[in-house]
DNA sequence: CTTTTTGCAAATGATTTGCATTAAC
DNA sequence: GTTAATGCAAATCATTTGCAAAAAG
């Protein structure tokens, strides 16, 4: 118990962040339910504390994801869920109906495939591949400079 | 212009749906502007229609999407975005910071890869690669049998 | 003429924002 | 002591829902 709650100080440290009751309640709710969303990790964040308030846990979570210490999944059609960075190249795997998630590891090394290692017993309809990055603009304008606003569409 | 008409009416009744103005026009709409939200395809229609309602603009995109003829795509932190279904395994570069959405194809056939052929001068941070499917039990309750809850997480 | 689609208004639900209070460093 | 984090309420924004009116087959 004393560990998990150490590591999560140490890893809150390690990136500079102050250690703060909830930012340690969350980051170890979110290591022991990976997949969870900000309505369940609000409630395990408040069975180790007493009481967050859930605009906190959104706050966390942000700030946990821009250090990297957590990443957040967001498939289309279900609210954000978020798990610890393992920084391991792996995907992930929903199911269309009742929006279950789970990790897929791919066999091909760095390169996403198509068809994963283990299925985990799901019919797979579609590989959805988004690469995330910056246009042309958006690099150019990088330091502190303004960029288009947010939402603009090519 | 009328054979753009045309195609969209030809499309809509090979999908077996009822041929509406409102139909007709967003089909053109997105086939005219490739990637563009509900907000800008709104207003598309309404200069090929003169009015038509928010809700039936959604309406017709989800009738579309489920039929076939459209593809939803769904970056997380943007509002959806709709293309024409065109069933090329292609997939999607998008920016963080100004949302700009454009095609990649990939070279490596149908499975997709980690570097795009043309990467249209972006700078890629991340592959984000998303199975889509059916989990066992939602498989196995496929026909008319009710399933679980959608929204309830694994 | 029967079924589907449209339009409107209101609801929903996740997420963000602004600001005063409190806690970390 | 300063700076940053928390809590609360209210706002935002995309999207959905329910129901009556209109149009498609």
């Amino acid at each position: 118990m004393t560990s998990d709650t150490a590591r999560s100080q140490d890893a809150l440290r390690a990136a500079g962040l102050r250690v703060t009751l909830p930012r340690r309640a969350v980051l170890d709710s979110v290591r022991a339910d990976p997949h969870a969303d900000v309505d369940t990790l609000t409630r395990a964040a408040r069975e180790r504390l007493g009481s967050v308030s859930v605009q906190t846990v959104y706050d966390v979570l942000r700030v946990l994801s821009e250090a990297g210490l957590v990443r957040r999944v967001e498939p289309a059609g279900s609210p954000a869920r978020y798990e610890i960075e393992r920084r391991d190249n792996h995907h992930h795997l929903t199911c269309r109906d009742c929006a279950a998630l789970v990790d897929v590891q791919c066999t091909t090394g760095s390169a996403p495939c198509l068809h994963p290692a283990i299925s985990h017993g799901f019919t797979i309809e579609e590989a959805e591949v988004i690469y995330w990055g910056r246009c042309p603009d958006c690099t150019a304008s990088t330091d502190s400079t303004s960029h288009p606003t947010r939402g603009d569409t090519a």
